[in-house]
DNA sequence: TTGTAAGCGTTATCAA
DNA sequence: TTGATAACGCTTACAA
């Protein structure tokens, strides 16, 4: 029963040096030869210590841990997201601190910084759509608090951000679509408070400009990114005089309601219709009828914003990450 | 620009009172005028004074922060699990860690290990199947860190624990499909590794029998809880000279598996052959055709555990929470 | 290359 | 009901 925890003294009295130089071994700061170096590495491992992480951010400059703050109801959205954020951090001995937040709450600010300084976090990361509150990176910059957005809603290049083209993406689906000889497409579009609605929206106009097709807004319903939304857009649009003869919703929930709906009217998917998705929610792989969708790298987006903060350097660095887009239904429309 | 820290201190000089009388405040000590009560609790707010969980940490006997341990890829899963703990200790003031981890890895216990010493953790919440890892246990009870299990394997009141019952879970959804008049009703079993899996295949067993039904081995099907090994089971099952009317798969993304082998089969769910799952992943909302399931109650395995470990006072609860079973499709067999 | 001493911001102990 | 003082376990100066 081990009621006393080990501390740097008792690695300093094994390795028979002084506790500063412990130190500086756990540091990995200049200065120790190798046979110091040695001695207490062996004494670390013997005594199987772990340095108290509450000390080392009282007496020091940093924490050690970074906040991951988001505002989203999607499970693997976040999984994915918290994934990719920890790896990184594990990389760097950092801890990551998970927090949810409403983005309405009048208590937003108040929530964060609470964090910040209860835990005195050395940077934070921004989850679409809390890095869209202007007053939230207003009150980071106040601080000094070093943070990175993911997937910032406009000018992902004014703070350090990481990000996939969502207009190019949709723009791809969109072409694939017509490059499978559709003519005319429906379009779901997202919930209206996020950036990424109108970024996908756009590029599904711009798809069909350049094929030379009419942007017809009978076409184009606005849905809330769930299921229940996507089932209703799809209602309206197959029963439209002309119906389209695919589908395009821009996330995958919406795109399960829209073959949900399909199901329901008696439509075969894909031979009457097609049916894309856009998300990471692996619905594609679930759902029967495969759904053709773009896949976000939710993992990568993490990683590589975990990496951006925990090299800051007073520098901004937006990075940009491919998106693929997945085939698993492709079908031309009937009449051909 | 803050750029220097608002700490106790500063609330003292505020309120006109020491620094041990704020501390009493923020402790919810006894022994505290109101009125002075107040004053200091005015002076936190005006100075948006947050305190140092380091220090506090540090200097005490709590860390205000227990560890949520998991191994599970089901981003539901551990969504909601995360949800439900987490919930349940912002009530009580509380920070949540998360830490994945592999049960395989022979570093496990020093993970373990190091997450607690690193963190000084109060506590700690064990998601199957780290809670039944024999060592851990060991390792967390010879450092008397408090720990709560969910869904242990076996023995749920040998420690504090919150569980359902996987066996009547089984059974309630067999007897249900009984009811309907199934006669043959196959079973894809979970991962062998898993003690919910013999527990499940137990319930059904035990229906069966009660309902007078033969158990006919080459109906149970050994799965490993994915999709992959779900839709292999049904390939079997429905290739039999007399196929099952039902399959009973006993994991939501089994399940999934199930139902698109019998669409490429040709056969029509739930006309033909009536398929349920068994878990939360929120699949039987989003797949089709509808799927009736037994709805596992994460969240609440999750807020309850929190709340047993901290209420903890050396005693041990075991904590038993219903289940639902969730009717989608509730179709008899096509013979009747 | 190594060691000494003074904090970091709280809580525990003991006194008033 | 309050307050002074010594920890807590480490890092940052500054010496040696």
């Amino acid at each position: 029963m081990e009621l006393t925890r080990t501390t740097i003294k008792d690695v300093s009295d094994a390795a028979g040096v002084s506790i500063k130089t412990v130190s500086r071994v756990l540091n990995k700061e200049k200065y120790v030869s190798d046979d110091t170096r040695l001695r207490v590495e062996a004494a670390v491992a013997k005594l199987n210590y772990h340095p108290s992480l509450a000390a080392r951010t009282l007496a020091g400059k940093r924490s050690f841990q970074i906040g991951l703050i988001y505002d989203n109801p999607s499970p693997y959205y976040i999984f994915n997201m918290q994934a990719g954020v920890r790896t990184r951090c594990l990389e760097a001995g950092f801890r990551m601190i998970v927090q949810p937040c409403d983005v309405n709450s009048p208590t937003l600010l108040d929530d964060i910084a609470s964090l910040i300084d209860q835990s005195h976090l050395d940077g934070v990361i921004l989850t679409p759509p809390v890095g869209d509150v202007p007053e939230a990176l207003a009150a980071l910059e106040r601080r000094g608090i070093p943070f990175v957005r993911v997937q910032p809603g406009a000018d992902p290049a004014a703070t350090s951000s990481t990000f996939i083209d969502n207009v190019q993406a949709a723009d791809d689906m969109t072409a694939h679509l017509i490059g499978l000889g559709h003519r005319r497409i429906g379009f779901v579009a997202g919930h209206p408070n996020y950036a990424v609605s109108s970024q996908r929206l756009c590029g599904y106009r711009q798809a069909l400009e350049r094929a030379g097709l009419a942007f017809d807004t009978a076409l184009v319903i606005e849905g809330r990114f769930d299921f229940q939304s996507g089932s209703e857009a799809a209602e309206t649009l197959l029963a439209l005089p002309t119906p389209p003869s695919a589908i395009f919703a821009s996330s995958d929930d919406m795109a399960a309601g829209v073959l949900a709906t399909a199901h329901r009217l008696g439509i075969s998917v894909p031979q009457s219709l097609s049916v894309a998705g856009f998300d990471d929610t692996d619905l594609a792989r679930f759902v029967w009828p495969p759904l053709t969708t773009i896949r976000q790298p939710t993992f990568d987006l993490g990683y590589a914003a975990a990496g951006l903060l925990l090299e800051f350097e007073e520098g901004v660095e937006a990075k940009q990450l491919p998106h693929d887009l997945i085939i698993r239904a492709s079908t031309a429309p009937p009449s051909l």
